[in-house]
DNA sequence: ACCAAATGTGACTCTTAACATCACATATCG
DNA sequence: CGATATGTGATGTTAAGAGTCACATTTGGT
C-alpha cells in the first residue's frame, strides 16, 4: 500500500522552477537540467502538467512553458492531481473467503478507511501553494 | 514514487479476525484461510504483529494468536506501523544541479511537506480503533 | 516554402521491490 | 520424543515505474 512513485516531487520541482525564474518562459531541455533527469521523461510531466492547465506551453521553435496562474492561485494538491501519481494506498487482491465473515467484508470496510484517509491527506497538500514553496526555496537561497 | 504495499490491508485482516473469532485464540493456518494466501506470507505478517505487542503468539503444538489488548485500545495506526509498509511518499533521488536554487533546494523542502502530509494522514489513522472496524463487520454480517 | 528547434508521445528495455513459495530451524504440548 | 505449530532465511516470479530512443508534430525565422 504505499507508492513509490516520483511523479509528483519531479512535478512540483517543474513548477517551483517555473515560478522562481525570473520571466517564467523556460524550455523542457532547461527543467530538464534543474531536475537532472532525461529530458524526454520531464517532458512527460510538463505534458500532464499542461493537460491539467497548470502551465500553458507553447511548441515548435523557441516553444517554453510558464504558470498559468499565479504560484498563490497553485495548490500542491492540484500538482499533486496533475501528476497522476497512483493513489497512495492499495488493498489486496485475494479472493475472498465465502465463509468467513471478515474476509467477505472486510475490504469494503477498509475501501471507506482508506478513502477517507486518501482525503485527509490531500486536504493536508490542499492547504499548501506553490508560492509558499517559492517563498522556502527563496529564503535558504544559498 | 510508488509501490504499492499490501501489508498494511493484509494486517488489519488478521487484527479484525482475530477480533471476530469467538475466544480468540486462532492458528496462522485459520487466518490464511480467511485472508486467502499463502500461509508462510501471513505468519511473517503475524509475526511483525506479535513484535509490536500487538498480539500475542504461542509457539508449538496448539500454537496460536490472541489480541494482546482489547479492539478499543488498537488504532489502525498503531497496526500500520506494525506493518512496516513503506513511508507512503517519496522523493526522486536524481543528484543536485548545483547552479539551480530550486534544485539545491526543493528537496529539503519537499521532505518539510511529505512529512507533514504523512503525519497528517497518520493522525487520521489514528482515530479508527480495531473495535470500530469490528462493529463494521459485525454491522453487515451477511 | 523550407529549415531549425522545440514539444508530444508511443514503443521498448531496464531495474527494483513486493509477492509468493519453499525448506528448514525452533519451540512446545501431550 | 514425536507431532504440530510458529519463525525466518533464501530464492524465484512478476508487475510497475523509470529511463531511453525514435520520430511525429508544431511553429518561428529566414
Amino acid at each position: 500500500m504505499s507508492v513509490k512513485s516520483v511523479q509528483f516531487a519531479v512535478a512540483t520541482h517543474i513548477m517551483a522552477a517555473l515560478g522562481v525564474y525570473p520571466g517564467g518562459q523556460v524550455g523542457s531541455a532547461t527543467l530538464a537540467d534543474s531536475v537532472n533527469a532525461n529530458p524526454s521523461f520531464v517532458r512527460k510531466s510538463l505534458s500532464k502538467l499542461s493537460k491539467a492547465g497548470l502551465v500553458v506551453t507553447t511548441r515548435g521553435k523557441s516553444g517554453a512553458s510558464v504558470l498559468a496562474r499565479t504560484p498563490k492561485r497553485i495548490t500542491l494538491l492540484d500538482i499533486y492531481r496533475a501528476s497522476a501519481a497512483p493513489p497512495a494506498f492499495a488493498i489486496h487482491s485475494y479472493p475472498v473467503e465465502k465463509r468467513c465473515p471478515v474476509s467477505r467484508n472486510l475490504k469494503e470496510c477498509m475501501s471507506a478507511v482508506l478513502a477517507q484517509t486518501q482525503k485527509s491527506f490531500e486536504k493536508s497538500l490542499a492547504k499548501i501553494t506553490l508560492a509558499d514553496l517559492i517563498t522556502q526555496i527563496r529564503a535558504k537561497r544559498r
